[in-house]
DNA sequence: TTGTATGCGTTATCAA
DNA sequence: TTGATAACGCATACAA
């Protein structure tokens, strides 16, 4: 395909062109770019100005070729965008994640697709557009990953599903841990008629805190079997705490999975006349600016979902310069935070 | 840096090397992979075979070094990422770009940084890592467009700010009429004293909402004094709301230049014991999720914002493609959506 | 400290 | 229709 006259752009200088200009070999220049210490002072000075005057930028794809590494990486997350875009949880770790790039010089590759990640996603992840990966939200059915990290080093946020290999990295908090919390100041405040609006089944957040749900009214001695599952959306909460309320009208506190889905429930609880925390007590998951964002404060059991997201980055940048001391894994603190709901 | 021992991975298999396992040259297989209809049908078949058996994935960085092509684009969002997640608006956006790429085979690449765009996000766009930019949510000050557009094709949402030249591409709606039925709307409603919360008075879709609206007023007669501006955000439209009503307490409708920011205003408009829309009638814009998330859906001016990231998507496509019949700029429809707010 | 020469994995130009 | 062979722009081992 040959450019037509009307995307003609002046073509971007080269290492060449830029040794030329400042009187050296390519070599010296290359040295400069990389910060080299073995050149002279001198010359550093002078190759600069000439990268300046030029206004000189390598280009990635030789250097990636050439160096055989790409200084980039690559946030995969198995999710539509829809849901990506959503919830407040992804936008936290998303955050996190570039705060510890941007004081790197790696850049981030966004990539978010539910539709086909085995197919085009593994093919630009293989293609050698990354050096690394961050894995987030993977779902029990995600068998890509196991191709992936044959490829390259690979971080996931949350306990990966194939605990196969004990040998992968992943950022994680005790979700079982969390939710016992939250779920056990429910309990404390009185409550005995205590349901639960789950995570996917297929996801170690989702199974994990039902888990930790389970344990506090075994514990108590109370009943478990108002719990209904949904996908951690509002809508999806929304429908699930229906059927919820259909099916066990008597409940008095509701133990919900993550802050936007809390979102979902409230508002049903709304529309059927439950006042809240009066009838029914609600303990969400997450504290993320989806538990202040309505007209009653949500009490939640809040985790560094930022901090995470710029520990996976850490973690995968510190595999990537091959040092030897990271741990598999890091588990990070929950605590509830009190509030209206509850 | 030499690869250590940890990170050690099977090396990935080269054109070459699926050449000497189909028997044939590099060229063949280069042909192959780029679809060349001039290969015997049955060597199309060996190679493919090979590549199978190899699972053989091209390397983007040479194939990108030789043909002077990424096949992928950038979306420039000169904005921090809390603004950037907060909004729907952007995320109809994004997947309306997604949508028309993933029909091609070029990938994006999300540039999200008010930081330093004229730097780092520079630098990346013009390191040749992508061979086209969508630049959305531009400011007046946002000089780098200028740097990016002798680079490469560029493609705007909403009319870029330097008209100097009006040879740039962009996609957008007539914000100005937008506004002005939505505006309209509340004088036909028999509102009097109409105030607004506008957008940042850099950006051109903020510029054209409060246009829209003095327009209106002054069309019929009325006073456009009670005026304050914003940021796009639920927070500041919220803080904008109560200097509103505190400097014009007798206002009996509300003209606020997103749904985001509505949200926010609605919340103060509760919390004053201002009831919408007998107090005051509130007219939005975007139409966003965002404008029926509350428990009062609002009327809002509707953009068909994912069928403008398709639209601009589509638009540097073919620029790409050197298509000499894409028109320079490509305004869509709004409509005025009723509700409850109003 | 600097320069020369080679290779990275493709595409593209020529011949054959 | 196929195969050599020369770029593409940079990094790097080796020589100087």
């Amino acid at each position: 395909m040959t450019m037509g006259v009307r995307n003609a752009r002046p073509p971007q200088p080269t290492l060449e062109m830029v040794a030329a200009e400042a009187g050296v070999s390519r070599a010296t220049v290359s040295r400069v770019v990389n910060g080299s210490p073995k050149v002279r002072p001198e010359v550093v000075v002078s190759v600069t100005a000439a990268i300046e005057r030029l206004n000189y930028v390598p280009n990635r794809a030789a250097r990636s070729l050439a160096s055989r590494q790409t200084q980039s990486v690559a946030l995969v997350v198995p999710e539509d965008m829809t849901k990506f875009f959503g919830d407040p949880y992804f936008a936290a770790v998303v955050q996190g994640i570039t705060q510890r790039l941007d004081e790197s010089d790696y850049t981030l590759n966004l990539l978010v697709a539910s539709t086909d990640p085995r197919h085009k996603t593994m093919r630009y992840l293989r293609a050698g557009n990354v050096d690394g990966a961050l894995v987030i939200s993977h779902h029990t059915g995600d068998s890509f990953v196991a191709d992936l990290e044959s490829t390259m080093p690979v971080v996931f946020g949350g306990r990966p599903t194939n605990d196969s290999g004990a040998n992968n990295y992943f950022v994680d908090v005790d979700n079982i841990a969390g939710s016992m919390s939250g779920v056990q100041h429910l309990v404390d405040i009185g409550r005995r008629r205590i349901g639960t609006i789950t995570g996917p089944v297929d996801m170690p957040a989702g199974i994990d805190r039902l888990t930790g749900f389970r344990r506090v009214l075994e514990n108590a001695g109370l009943a478990t079997d108002a719990v209904e599952h949904a996908d951690f959306t509002a809508a999806g909460a929304a429908a699930a705490t229906r059927r919820l309320l259909e099916r066990c009208p008597d409940i008095d506190a509701l133990f919900v999975a993550s802050d936007l889905m809390a979102t979902g429930a409230l508002g049903v609880l709304a529309e059927q006349g439950r006042a809240v925390p009066r009838d029914i007590a609600v303990v969400a998951y997450d504290d993320s600016p989806a538990a202040i964002s309505g007209s009653i404060g949500m009490t939640t059991v809040s985790q560094p979902s930022k901090e995470m997201g710029f520990a996976m980055a850490d973690l995968l940048l510190r595999l990537l310069a091959d040092d030897e001391t990271v741990p598999h894994r890091n588990i990070m603190p929950t605590s509830l935070v009190l509030r209206e709901s509850a």
